[in-house]
Parts: C-alpha cells; structure tokens; sequence
DNA sequence: ACTGACTCGTAC
DNA sequence: GACGTACGAGTCAGTT
C-alpha cells in the first residue's frame, strides 16, 4: 500500500498568492510570493506525510469540454494577474529541478487529472491524499483510500477530510457531493444553482430524497417557492451535475508509479532557490526531504517565566533595564491589561510575563517607568500604540520605540491585511508561530498563567526575531528614515492624542440627537402616507418596491441588486412624486440621527471626551484614519450637519486652535507636476480657483464669474482622483462633451500636469509600485490586470497615491514636530485631534498666542515645497467656530 | 445572536 | 463603469 500524494497545483498557487504580499520579490524585481508560498507548502507537504508518490495536475488554459458544454462557466472570472501567471512557470521550474512530475492535458483541468490518478490509486487500495483547495474534489473521498487536504486558506490553514469529514463539513456524503454542490451551484465556476437552496437546503433535500432524480419525483410534497424554484432551475441542475463531476478515466500518459520523486539535483535546486533568494526554505527543503522531523526547528517555541510576585516582576523588568540593544514587547490579544511578556535572552528564547494582576502594584509600574521611560531601553513591539496609550494612562511614557514591526510591514507593503505576526515570522525568519489559544470549544475557565503568558511571549520572540529581517528589508526598499523618523514618533503623538481625546458637551450632543430623533419621525410618516402604506424606509429593497413598481417612478441607474435609490437618483425623479421630496428629507436626518447622534452620544467618554482610536496601517496612501469613533467624517458641508461641531469644545479656561492646510494636495500637485501655471498662482497667492479658471477659460481673473470658478473648483478637486469626463459631468450636472472640453482645456493651461499624471501612471506600471517624494510605496497590481476597468482604476489608484501620499507624509510631519514643539516648549496645550490637513489643539487661554505662532510656524515649515505651505489658523470655543 | 455582502452617506 | 482614501449605519440572507 503505497503513499499516493495528488496536488492541484493551479489551485495551491492560487491561494499562495493571495496569502502573500506582492511586494515579496528579488532584487532584481521578479515577484516571488505565489512561487514561495507554493514551494513552501510543498516542502511541509512531503515533511509531514512523507509520500512514497507526489505528482501536481495543472490546468491548461485551453478552452476544456466545460466551456464548451457551458459557454458561461467561469465567464464572469478575471484572468489572472500578470504578476501571477509569470509565477505559475516558475512553479513549474521548482517541481522540475525537484523531479516532481507536473501533469496537465488539453482540454481537462487539474481537478480531472486528480480525479484520475485517485481513481486508478483507489483500484490499486493505496492511500491516497489529494491536496486542493478546490471542493470539487470532495466528490473523490472514499474511506479508507482517498482523503482529501483541504487547503481552507493562506498557506497553512488545511482540514484533513474522510467520509465523516466531508458529512460534516457539507451535510451529504461524498458520493452525493456533485448532486449536493449542484443544487447549491457554485459562483467561483459561474454554475447557477437554485435560488433559495443554500448549503443547508442543498444537503437536507438529497439526504430526505436520495438524490436529485428523488428531489423530482416528488416535488410536490415541498413548500411552494422552493417547488417552483427547483422546477425552473432543473435544466440548470442537471447540467451542473454533469460539469461538475470529474473525469475519472482519462487518458493519461503517466500512471501513479511513473510519480516517483526521484532524486534531485542539488545543483540544479540550489541555483533556482538562489535566484528566487529562497533562503530558508532550501534548509526546510534539505530537512524535509532528508525524512527527519527536526526537533521543532522551524517552529518558534519561546521559554516562559511568569512572575508571581510583584517583587520578582520588579527584579526581572530591572535586569531587562541592565540589557542591550532593542528589547522586544508583546501583549496579549485583551491588551496589556492582561499582562507584558518581555525578552530575556533572545537567543536562548527565554521570555519573561508579568500578570495583568500586578500591573496594579505601584512597585512594578515604577520598574515599567524605569524600564520604559526616558533613560530606558529601546523597544521594539508589534502595533505598539494600543500599548502605549494604556500605559499612558497607567502613568508610564513610553519614550523609546525604535522598532514596530507592524509599521515596518505597512510600509513595506501596505495592503489590505492585518499584518500578521505569524505571518511575518513565516517570511522573513522563515519560522512557524504556533497558533494560540485553547482548542476549538474547549473553554479553558482556570485561565492559569502559564497559559495567558504562552502567546504574548512567543509573540515578543517573534518580534525579537523579526527586528533585523525587516530593518534590512527596509533599508533595500528605502522605507528606513520613514519608519524611524515619521511612522514610529507618530506612534507617541497619536497615542497621546487618543488618550487625551477631544472635550464634548454632552448636553449639546443628546439636544441635537434628540431633536433630529423627534424629526425623523415626522418626516418618516410623511413618507409612508405618500407611499399609502407602512413600509420599511431604511430598507432600500422596500423602497425600490415601492418607488419603481407601485409609484412607476423613472429609474436612473441600477446597482448589483436593482434600481438605485440614492441620493442623486432621487434628485432626478424630484418633480415626479412629492415622496421623493419627504425621502431625501428624511435620509438626510436619518443619517445624522443614527450615524452621528446615536454614535457620538454612545461614545462619550470619563471626562466628557471622546476618544477615538487612530489607525496608522490602514489607508494604502499613508493618511491615517480614525474609528470608533471615525473623527474623520464630522458633517461640515451641510448646514444641518454642520451643528455636530458645536458639540466639540474646548474646556473651561481653554481655547480650540484649529488649523488646516489650504489645498495642500493641489499644492503637491503644482509641486509635483513643477506645472509653470499652478507654482505661479500659488506663489502669487491669488485665490487658486479664479486664476485657474482663468487660465482654463482664457479670461482675465477679473472677469471669472462664480459659475466659471465653481467649474474650476470641480475641476481641481477631480484631479488628484484621476477624474474623467464622464465624473466631472455628473458633479457639474453638464453634458459629458461639455466636461470633455473642459478637462481638455484645463490640461491644455497645466500641460505639465497632463504630463505628470501620464508619467506616474507609466513609472508605476513598469514598477509595480508607485513610490511618494518621501519614498513611501505602494504596489498596484491592477495597472497589471487584462481587465480594463480594473486596469483603469489600477491607473487613477497611481495617479491619486503620490499626491495624496505626499500630502499625508508632509501632514504627518506636521504632526510630529509640533507636540515635540508644544512639549519643548512647555506648554500645556495639547493635539486633541488630526482630520487629514487639519489640526486642533486645546489651549490654556493664557498660551493662546503662543500656541497659535508655533502651530502656524510648524505646519507651514514641515516640508519646503516649490510653492508656499498656507495654514489656516482660528481661534474657537468650539469646532464649529472654525469658518474655512 | 453573530457574520458578511450590499447600499448608502459622511469627511478630506 | 465612469473619482481617490477612509468608517459606519442599516438591511438582508446566511449560519450558529
């Protein structure tokens, strides 16, 4: 009975490079993160189950007899990125230098050739593993020959399924699988099943019937929708049934002995490795093959000393203070609240972990402030600023971080994932960070140290781990200064700023609440006696009922799931009903009822400050943004809105200095494109928009009227997003001929900006990556995309990311420097919050004047651009005082 | 009761 | 489809 290992190849890939940042590549630019995720779940693969045969099925990109039974399968999938499919020759490279054979036929897809192979491996009662993250091959589970891998996710999250596996994950057994799945159908393949016949439905039918010959037989017995679901859909059902059963029988011109893994050659390997600067992975390689489970060696496991005594935790956080060089921090998932695991002794893994419970004894908060404080050690952590806002207010200021490793991954490639330590630890290091936790449903009620203290001090040991792996891959990428000099102080500005929170009115915010809450009640009914019954208002399906079918009003655009009942739609239908007057009344009040008054009031904390929390790694253009609550999205705009910022105040005997920068992006463009016409009228001072309507409509400043102004205004505001004719149009509510000319005349009087924009979209494009003044990158793998669209938006995602980057990193500057600046110079006002370009401090009146000079100095002096830096500067009570 | 997709709307 | 970056409220259809 031999070992039989069947590997979709197309489908691991897949997954690999989904997991894996894009940014992952050589030095001589070939991206490497599908190919190195494929080749490192191959090599745990064989380490794990040692398969006597291995073989991976590839799909062929050739039209396969699905597509020609079913011309819609798949239709609706984007091909693959380019930046993948280069990829999937170099997995094909790897196998080849390793001697495992790759499989693929005209015609067929991986899931066949499986299928097959799996077949004639059951004939022969082998044991056979398939490994796939495609659930298709479900259908091929057979106790006790063929199992299936599941690959659920990422590139080490599998689920190993036998017959009560696949039962249990799907409800039917494996032979039902292709009945089950085909009532269900499947989106990923574009295969339609029944509406209204989910997971549950699909499973409960055929084991109730016996299959879907049963499920027809006696339609009648089922409830009526789903009965006439299911007899509209049957031809789909049956088809489904037949693209998605897999060929067992193929023709194939290897059989399962033919898989041999023969020997490799070294050479051969180590070159490829080399050139793909697979590092750690050829020791795993040479260890997996080698047949020796190491002792753990590739899985981090750290030495814990929990401190019982707050005398011990005391002496233990002294002699980290006797340390050298950076020493690396970890909490665990509640926060520091629930205790601090430090590293001893970084090469021996030994961690130490003070309890949350001694956290409360003076005596260890002074070896905190001692070890942490001015004259302290240099830290390292991971997402350190939730850490040092609690220990704020705990009473110790952490002085010197040096290194955060979730920083340093946003900045190396700031995408749209959590920045994972395990994940990190698995690339750079090339180490496994063991999950934690107790087993899936298994509350662990006694809680014991040991077991809180295991995670947060691997964590810290993955951090100790990660400092040097990732200040090199930095410093390849020119992300060094940023991370040390920008992202890293910010940590410590922020964290005060959260910590401090901004000053409300209680009373003022639950009268606005109440008072709109009082409103929208009136204005609710009116549109229910419009509509002539009670319906839903919030409910967009309802709506679109009652606005399209019952009224027969005049539709505008459709979204994914109907007619679109937004806000511009509902202008347009205005004089048609006098509904739709009461509905655009009531969303107005609606919103900010629900979204800012219950919000806000729900989020009122001691002291009557709000205090939200300011996420440094999440906007891909380096902004920062704000939640829980967004500060960021204060109405202003709206004279109803606009009441909320009375709400913000300063305290008693205290000032609100609100600054903002005047058009700071349209500045960075000007500096950017070095376009003759923007640097003149900035430097001239002239108000922007009259002088570019100007230029645009060639008149004199003098004759601009506020029409061609307000133009000119959309214009400008349009073009850091990379706005078309077909958006200005809409914003302007003018024919799209008309915006045409428009733009075409704007970049006719700002040729450098026409050039400009052209220029980053190319660089970008044969980079992979568009890159800020002060060196800040982002990856855009869509300028990459054979989609249009997606291509498209990969193109005004470049053109946006160095103007709105630019002005984030000059705006962080800012930031910085002036809490260095207030705190220098001894003053008590404080940052109590940042939206973008502007920033609100809270002054003693007495340091009003002061406070104002070094604001207005920093902000304008915190980069030299080729035009002036124009700050905005008010004296208020309170937020709304602020007249831009 | 939670979760994710979807729509809508607010800011810069 | 057509303007970039965010967050969040609410509905709805799904699962637990």
């Amino acid at each position: 009975m031999a070992k039989v290992m069947l590997i979709d190849g197309n489908s691991l890939t897949y997954r690999a490079f989904f997991a894996l940042p894009t940014d992952m590549a050589t030095a001589s630019g070939q991206v490497t993160n599908a190919v190195f995720g494929f080749t490192s779940m191959l090599i745990n693969l064989i380490k794990d189950h040692h398969p006597d045969h291995i073989g991976v099925a590839f799909d062929r990109p050739e039209p396969t007899f699905r597509h020609k039974m079913t011309p819609t399968y798949k239709a609706q999938r984007e091909s693959a990125p380019d930046i993948l499919r280069q990829q999937m020759g170099l997995v094909r490279e790897v196998l080849e230098a390793l001697k495992i054979p790759s499989i693929e036929v005209v015609g067929f897809e991986a899931d066949d050739i499986i299928a097959t192979l799996a077949t004639q491996g059951r004939d022969r009662k082998d044991d056979v593993i398939v490994v796939t993250g495609d659930r298709d091959s479900y259908q091929l589970v057979e106790d006790p020959f063929v199992k299936v891998l599941y690959n659920k996710r990422g590139v080490s999250d599998y689920a190993f399924y036998d017959e009560a596996g696949i039962l249990e994950r799907t409800g039917v057994k494996p032979t039902d699988y292709v009945e089950y799945a085909a009532l269900r159908g499947d989106n990923s393949d574009n295969l339609p099943g029944v509406p209204g016949v989910g997971e549950k439905t699909a499973a409960k039918l055929i084991n109730e019937r016996g299959g879907i010959d049963g499920i027809y037989q006696v339609l009648d017995e089922l409830t009526p929708k789903l009965r006439e679901n299911l007899a509209e859909n049957e031809a789909n059902v049956r088809n489904n049934v037949e693209m998605m059963v897999l060929v067992r029988d193929m023709e194939l011109d290897v059989t399962i002995d033919d898989l041999n893994r023969g020997d490799h050659d070294s050479d051969e390997v180590r070159k490829l490795f080399d050139f793909l600067e697979f590092r750690t992975l050829h020791d795993r390689l040479a260890e997996a093959l080698g047949g020796e489970v190491g002792p753990g060696a590739e899985v981090l496991e750290a030495e814990p000393t929990t401190f019982t005594t707050a005398g011990d935790a005391v002496a233990a956080l002294a002699a980290a203070g006797g340390g050298t060089g950076v020493l690396a921090l970890a909490v665990p998932d509640a926060g520091i609240d629930d205790g601090l695991a430090f590293v001893i002794n970084g090469a021996a893994a030994e961690v130490g972990f003070v309890p949350g419970s001694l956290l409360s004894d003076e005596k260890v908060i002074e070896a905190l402030r001692d070890l942490l404080g001015p004259d302290g050690r240099p830290v390292a952590m991971h997402g350190a600023k939730a850490t040092a806002r609690r220990l704020l207010d705990l009473g110790v200021d952490l002085r010197d971080l040096r290194v955060d490793t979730q920083l340093a991954a946003y900045l190396l490639d700031p995408a749209d994932n959590r920045y994972d330590l395990g994940e990190l630890l698995l690339r750079y290091v090339g180490m496994e960070l063991p999950e934690s936790g107790p087993p899936d449903g298994q509350l662990d009620l006694d809680g014991d140290h040991d077991d809180l203290a295991a995670e947060p001090c691997r964590a810290a040991l993955a951090i100790d781990r990660l400092v040097e792996p990732l200040t090199e891959a930095m410093t390849a990428q020119g992300l060094v200064d940023l991370h040390d000099d920008l992202e890293v102080p910010l940590v410590r500005v922020l964290a005060r700023m959260e910590a401090l929170g901004i000053g409300v009115d209680p009373e003022i915010l639950t009268r606005i609440r109440d008072e709109l809450t009082a409103e929208t009640e009136g204005l609710r009914a009116a549109v229910i006696a419009e509509a002539g019954h009670d319906f839903n208002v919030n409910s967009t399906k309802q709506l679109r009922e009652v606005l399209f079918d019952e009224l027969g009003l005049t539709p505008q655009k459709k979204t994914k799931t109907g007619y679109s009942t937004d806000a511009q739609s509902l202008e347009k239908m205005r004089d048609e009903h006098p509904i739709v007057e009461h509905l655009l009344a009531y969303r107005e009040i609606e919103k900010l009822r629900s979204t800012y008054g219950e919000g806000l009031v729900a989020e009122v904390g001691p002291g009557d400050r709000i205090r939200a929390t300011f996420q440094q790694t999440v906007a891909r253009t380096g902004r920062l943004s704000s939640d829980k609550p967004n500060l960021h999205n204060i109405p202003v705009r709206s004279d109803r809105g606009r009441v909320f910022r009375t709400a913000f105040v300063a305290k008693p005997g205290h000032k609100l200095l609100i600054a903002d920068y005047d058009q700071i992006e349209l500045r960075c463009i000007a500096h950017l494109a070095e376009d003759p016409g923007l640097l003149e009228a900035f430097r001239a001072g002239d108000d922007i928009h009259t002088a570019t309507a100007a230029r645009v409509f060639d008149i004199a400043p003098e004759d601009v009227h506020v029409e061609e102004r307000s133009k000119a205004k959309m214009v400008s505001y349009g073009l850091a997003y990379g706005m078309e004719s077909y958006g200005l149009a809409q914003r302007l509510n003018i024919p799209v001929p008309e915006a045409a000319e428009i733009l075409d005349s704007y970049f006719e009087a700002f040729p450098s900006v026409k050039q400009y924009m052209d220029d980053t979209v190319e660089e970008a494009r044969e980079r992979g990556y568009t890159e800020t003044l002060f060196g800040r990158r982002r990856q855009i793998p869509e300028l990459s995309s054979g989609n249009r669209q997606v291509r498209m938006a990969g193109e005004r995602q470049a053109m946006n990311a160095g103007i709105q980057g630019l002005a984030a990193d000059i705006f962080k500057v800012a930031l910085v420097r002036l809490d260095g600046h207030l705190e220098a110079a001894g003053l008590e006002s404080r940052i109590v919050l940042q939206v973008h370009d502007e920033i609100i401090v809270e002054a003693p009146e007495s340091e009003v004047e002061q406070a104002c000079a070094l604001m207005r100095e920093t902000m304008e002096d915190a980069f030299e651009l080729a035009v002036p830096l124009a700050v905005d500067l008010q004296v208020a009570d309170t937020w709304a005082d602020a007249k831009g």
